[in-house]
DNA sequence: ATTAAAAGGAGAATGATTATTTATTAATAT
DNA sequence: ATATTAATAAATAATCATTCTCCTTTTAAT
């Protein structure tokens, strides 16, 4: 994971060079996502700037995060009871999930752009995302 | 593919194994399963079904389906709007859905198990299930 | 045929996500 | 600075796939 600041940084330079407003609401959820190792959901991110700004609703936490979705600063990942979002590396890349704790983490895969170029040749599809989704019991679940 | 009536016998003795009853309903759910190549929607299954009972309930759908997934005897695949089934293979394995039109096939990937062995290996998880899904545009909508 | 358990049908409830409406706030012009 | 305008936040209603509840019907075993 790279430095937050620095992601922060890159976040916020986006956003402003698409002209949207930077306002207190939406750094703090930018803060919270260029920080977090942990996958936040949007109730986790909600919780937490709830801390600092009590009356923020949580459809702005859903807002902020869907904007943040449409530049490419945050990548989706659904799982079967809701979603997880990942600010520091905002395009697709496989992960795994604890089915016993929710921990989400960032396997380091060899072989995925193939396997993408694969799927692409031998379909005849043309293809624009993926989602590569591991499930089962961390080390400290086992 | 395989031949859809030893399919749907598969599946049938599965269900008496486990004790389960055998309605007009479930058998017809079972045949759509069997036979079908296109990965249908609990909705496409329910539209079928109605054709010959009429009275028949969306919620007996979700429910046979339920039931069906966990004697694993079919492989749900959630996308972002509804989930989509597999009744022919009903085991986790790749998967391509057509943004514009919905079609979902199953590429034939090499190095599938490798990845799940790598991804084991790297994070120290017990990896139970998976779900690699491409997203693109299929031959016919590009 | 009887019986007990399983399954079906109808519709209400759930719950994550979206949409709508109204109220603030910030950018720009005058 | 003040007014004008547009973007954004808050609150809350609506959506919609899925699940649940309650009651009736069917199944399969005796
Ligand atoms: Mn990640
Ligand atoms: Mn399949
Ligand atoms: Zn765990
Ligand atoms: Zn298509």
């Amino acid at each position: 994971m790279a430095d937050p600041q620095a992601r922060l940084e890159q976040m916020l330079a986006k956003l402003k060079s698409r002209n949207f407003r930077l306002t207190p609401q939406r750094l703090a959820v930018l803060q919270i996502l260029a920080a977090s190792t942990n996958h936040p959901s949007v109730e986790d991110i909600y919780e937490e700037v709830k801390q600092v700004f009590p009356t923020t609703s949580l459809a702005t936490i859903y807002k902020t995060v869907s904007l943040l979705k449409e530049i490419h600063e945050v990548l989706e990942i659904r799982f079967t009871d809701s979603s997880r979002f990942d600010g520091n590396k905002p395009y697709p890349h496989p992960h795994i999930l604890c089915l016993r704790c929710g921990r989400v983490l960032d396997p380091e895969l060899p072989g995925v752009d193939q396997l993408v170029a694969a799927a692409a040749a031998c379909s005849g599809y043309q293809i624009v995302d993926h989602r590569l989704n591991f499930y089962g019991i961390c080390p400290d679940c086992q």
